[in-house]
DNA sequence: CGAGCGATTGATCATAATCAAGCGATGTGG
DNA sequence: CCACATCGCTTGATTATGATCAATCGCTCG
């Protein structure tokens, strides 16, 4: 069962009957299960292969000395925390969990099998690394340049179109299990402010947020505010050279 | 002739004497030359293999509608630009060059030919693949959660380090061919606010940074100053497990 | 020589942090 | 079951950090 990163990476190759196999035969181990707020890996901690987020939502985070945290990303289902790891001998951040999270911890030479048996699907996964890193290159820009209400609203659409890329959306509706607190610390803005943020975002009409439960009802204006471009996301695939025929 | 690429490498892994060959032989091709300031590669454009620097400095950024600058990363010589970048079809930032930039770029073809040839050097390729996302969250918590002057002294101190594990400091100096408008769109700060920080650190006799150079009088303070924890460039490699014998 | 760039300075303004307090919901132990 | 603690959210007041605007100066380069 890994319908959510299946689902993703047909969104960036179209995969042959065989590499879906072959993807599902990888990850068909039991799974774990972590409960909300706690740790998955710490930072120092020895990492073991690549973990695949089945359901809930986890993240990445490093804490420094004195205590201030930085949220560096959102892991959604069919995501992969950190491919290829292994490589480094320690962690040099923390991964935890926001809601309970049910994961699969698969060796990298499993991983390994599984792409010398399809060379697509090591394009997919590699076409996912990518992309994920594009995406902390957007987070820098988006701590770097933009003003707090821009910050906000620029992960909102963010989380949004991942969440549609996995099916996980209504038509303008999805689940947002995150704290103020949360929010604060992956915008690298105070509690307080991410508080008068959100009401200010409120206040316009542009969204809700409450109850867990994000609802954008202007889309548009969401990127307007927040000069949200998704192409780094590089959700659209029509014409990828590596297709299955 | 890959000289900065080699020694980085070896400061991970252990490599064989067939290793290095493979290494030069794939980084063999004719250089090319791009003026100071000129841009490499633009979002949009389609890109090609991959881009080896050998002599100067570049570095990746993204620019908004509106012209915010955000700069995402500084490439120094040994460098490669975007390993498997390829894959996406188009550019989602650009690169460009702060001084007169010698590079080399390098077919994916040939890439994966000399991965097939040597899966140490493979190894070592992902290794520095992971150390620049390392450095990528690690620029994520810089400006997400440290005051101006912590930007600026934990920038000098990664940078440091960097150019001396390629062997470009002495004692306590080295090039720094940076703007102050470079250091302020590297750390999300206006530039008259990053004069100011530098001011800071001048008058309290931590470094001397003019003519292009950088002197670190007091490291252990710059570090202190910054929170600085190296421990992400994961620089030392003693008990690799792919050494070669 | 003049233009332009990079560094610098001063004054003012905007954004966001911090401090402090209170409120409502939830959960827990006596 | 109630008392109490905790957590997440909210509000107001004050302060700090850093942006913006404007001007100057030295230097290099054509």
């Amino acid at each position: 069962m890994c319908g959510a990163l299946l689902k993703k990476l047909e969104s960036y190759v179209r995969l042959s009957h065989s590499d879906k196999k072959a993807l599902e035969s990888a990850f068909a181990e039991a799974p774990n299960w972590v409960g909300a707020r706690k740790d998955l890996i710490r930072e120092g901690e020895t990492p073991q292969g690549v973990n695949l987020i089945m359901e809930g939502w986890a993240y990445r985070y490093k804490q420094l000395e004195d205590g201030r945290r930085q949220i560096l990303a959102f892991f959604l289902p069919g995501d992969l925390c950190d491919l290829n790891i292994e490589l480094l001998r320690t962690m040099d951040h923390s991964i935890g969990a926001i809601t309970s999270v049910k994961y699969q911890s698969v060796s990298s030479a499993r991983i390994e099998q599984l792409t010398n048996t399809s060379p697509r699907v090591e394009k997919a996964l590699h076409w996912e690394t990518l992309v994920n890193i594009a995406i902390q290159r957007e987070w820098t820009v988006n701590l770097g340049q933009r003003r707090g209400i821009e910050r906000i609203a620029h992960l909102f659409c963010e989380l949004f179109l991942r969440l549609s890329a996995i099916g996980q959306t209504s038509a303008s509706e999805c689940e947002m299990p995150l704290t103020q607190t949360d929010l604060a610390d992956a915008t690298g803005l105070s509690a307080v402010h991410a508080n008068r943020v959100l009401q200010e975002l409120r206040s316009t009409q542009v969204i809700s947020f409450n109850g867990k439960k994000l609802k954008i009802h202007n889309f548009s204006l969401l990127r307007e505010i927040s000069l949200f471009d998704e192409s780094y996301l590089h959700l659209h695939t029509e014409g990828s050279k590596f297709d299955a025929p």
